[in-house]
DNA sequence: CGGTTTCGGTGCGGTAGCGCGCAAGCATAG
DNA sequence: CTATGCTTGCGCGCTACCGCACCGAAACCG
């Protein structure tokens, strides 16, 4: 029927914010992959070979307990990146993760991340940025995690979810999402169903679709708007697509902050 | 009594793995400051002045929800510092910062470790690779919040703050605890009570002693041991004292990885 | 087209944790 | 030494969620 779109790296809101000079010296070795369902991107503990760049695709972080069960804890999509760590210092994390939602993805190998992360420019503070955008994600998680209904979760994970798509369709099933949230199968099916009741979302065999997106926030807890709130006080050219210019060393001071510091 | 033993930089293990150079440059602008039992270090929000390494105390940091419901994410003592989203970007988070367990800390104005931190040298590395511990212990906190027991959690929580004080005992009632954990007083007093009876533990009046700690460790879910293995990999001369050799910077590749990386 | 798999709906008993209220014991101020 | 407040123990009903089992309907496949 329609065309697909061909994928293209400004479609990643972290690469998009680049400075030329950046994106001159790693745009030519950017490698498009698919990510398919459910592929896992990272094993736990082994280590990480490539830095993704999802444009199209969500892939979702979880840490996995002993007995099998398993909880994401936070969402990456086309603002971000995976594969934090390597530039933090570990080669690899205790955690796992998993394509929620099918897609492509630009990647970079480790080494040429690395590298440029060292020139302590633009990237560095991005990077930088980002992960402590991450940081209020997990946080926000956690406190969700012990507060707060699964009703509640559910509409959270699906606005996190929409908020990383063109579309406003998801493919999974809800024994995936049960998964994800680290809840039964069946918890899932009694709050999508009351959702479906309410209108605001429809579903089928693993095809989800957002029909009232304010009604979800609406029935969502506060988790959802503090993480996004965040988020776009540290990185507001990721979530309103505006581009940094080029410089390649961006004094923090310019950068917007919350606080009127000194 | 007992003379009270004078508090020194290098009991706080970040500040004595830094160089020689590093710390001639930071010393002398050290601060000591007490930080009492509850005191509130940071407020939600709220721009932060200075960065605060403890030696003895306990500070942990905590998200709160609209409802007035709260829940610690993570727990900071002699082996790390208060005030990473300085380095990281945002003047503030949406956390407050709770005094967990009195005691001395140093603290150094925020500009002082900004500029220490932007001559991309040994502090840089050790920020990052702490943050990466961090991350960790936050979501694995998560992971808990979703899966275990109070009894397990309130294990964890003893251990955690064993690991970061001298002594074999804390200073803080059920109902305080109650409110690290994000769980009602009663809960917390079935638990303990329990370890009491186990022989783990003895507490009255906001007076607990560890009196077997490889008891609270069998009874611990593994939660606070996947924590203290990843930090150990990723910051061997933090836990285990050892200090770094000079070198301004520190080439990532000679830090221990856990994979064998290429 | 018929068999198999996947997905979602439902019911049932069990349990962990919540909110509340109350009481007993220790601790400190006056 | 008494009064007051803080800490802990305990009981009660309630709800959310779990684990399990089973079923029907849709999709998939040869």
């Amino acid at each position: 029927m329609s065309v697909k779109p061909q994928p293209h790296p400004q479609q990643n809101h972290l690469l998009a914010a680049l400075s030329p000079e950046v994106q001159a010296r790693l745009f030519p070795h950017l490698e498009l992959v698919p990510l398919p369902l459910r592929a896992l991107m990272y094993e736990s503990g082994r280590a990480m070979a490539h830095v993704y760049f999802p444009t199209d695709s969500i892939v979702s972080l979880q840490y996995m307990m002993e007995n099998g069960a398993s909880t994401a804890i936070l969402v990456v999509g086309n603002e971000g990146l995976l594969g934090i760590s390597l530039f933090m210092g570990g080669e690899s994390t205790p955690s796992r993760s998993l394509v929620q939602s099918a897609g492509f993805a630009y990647r970079l190998p480790r080494h040429l991340v690395k590298e440029e992360f060292n020139r302590h420019g633009q990237l560095l503070l991005l990077m930088l940025r980002y992960t402590q955008a991450l940081i209020t994600q997990m946080a926000q998680t956690a406190v969700c995690n012990r507060h707060h209904s699964i009703d509640q979760q559910l509409c959270r994970w699906l606005l996190l979810s929409m908020d990383r798509l063109s579309h406003n369709h998801l493919t999974m099933t809800q024994e995936f999402i049960g998964n994800m949230l680290g809840v039964r199968r069946e918890g899932v099916t009694q709050a999508a169903s009351k959702l479906q009741q309410l209108g605001a979302i429809s579903y089928s065999r693993g095809l989800i679709k957002v029909l009232d997106r304010a009604r979800l926030e609406a029935l969502s807890c506060e988790c959802y708007g503090v993480v996004k709130k965040e988020t776009d006080i540290l990185l507001p050219y990721l979530t309103q697509r505006q581009v940094l210019k080029d410089a390649a060393v961006i004094p923090v001071a310019t950068l917007p902050t919350r606080a009127a510091g000194t």
